[in-house]
DNA sequence: ATCGTTGCAAACACTTTGCAATGTG
DNA sequence: CACATTGCAAAGTGTTTGCAACGAT
């Protein structure tokens, strides 16, 4: 028994909310396809899949909206254009990048919010350091 | 007797022949500046102080080949623009970067090129992992 | 003399913005 | 029914490129 839950739009809508946004249907589609990737993608992947669902600039505005309370954070791999990705969808990790084909990994972190702390005792002119991130550069399997 | 060097240029005409660049005065210019550098700089910064030393397209297409041969890295910290630094001058080290001002101040780097070897175990798409970089996000004395 | 490097100006890619209309809570 | 969100189109910013001239080796 149990109606099984195949559709989770009223759930997406509950996490919208608890971090103060509306459950409109653009932003409920973009939050679901953040929720479906196994690394960070970019505003045009997420333009593409979304379609007529959401424009561009309201896509930007949305993804700058959900940085600034902490849903998405945004990388810069040093293409020239930015990756997202959901804060709290996993643990703490770092990515690879393949500097060839521009690919990205998530890969496991060992390190802890610790190391964060260790950090901030070198950074003479820093009062606090929040996150951190590690960049890994390599060639991916493909293009070896 | 031998002349004191206050002139470097020479020493700095040597380290681009080494990289195989020429010693053309708006290379000269921007190696010479690059390695006044406490921190990673933008292209505007560098543009700026190079006047009409280097104009801007060639400045870019000068960081290009240098980055490609290893001399300057490049990164991103999720500003709109790029920073760049020497590669040699400096031992590894991390960055950490002002959420508010957007201030760069390197910090040292505990960790070692192990570490690189370690993270490799958990890419499993990647073949190789040559350098990686970590930035810690945070507020600055001024800006907290 | 060769070929890496240059200045200039136009083009480019990605992102941001103004504004009036819409729809959610 | 207030105000967050939207579409559309234009503007903005940092970076790249074509091309003919230049100049280091």
């Amino acid at each position: 028994m149990m109606g099984h839950m195949d559709k989770r739009e009223p759930v997406t809508k509950e996490v919208l909310a608890l971090y103060g946004f509306r459950g409109t249907p653009g932003r409920v589609a973009l939050y679901e396809l953040l929720a479906l990737q196994v690394a960070p993608v970019t505003a045009e992947y997420l333009e593409r899949e979304l379609g007529a669902q959401l424009d561009r600039g309201t896509l930007y505005r949305a993804l700058e909206a959900f940085i600034e309370e902490g849903m998405v954070i945004e990388y810069d791999f040093g293409h020239r254009h930015a990756h997202y990705e959901l804060a709290h969808e996993k643990p703490h990790h770092h990515h690879a990048v393949c500097g060839t084909c521009g690919k990205i990994e998530d890969i496991p972190a060992h390190d802890t919010p610790h190391f964060t702390r260790l950090a901030l005792k070198d950074a003479r002119g820093f009062k606090s350091l929040e996150r951190h991130s590690t960049t890994f550069y390599g060639r991916c399997t493909s293009c070896a």
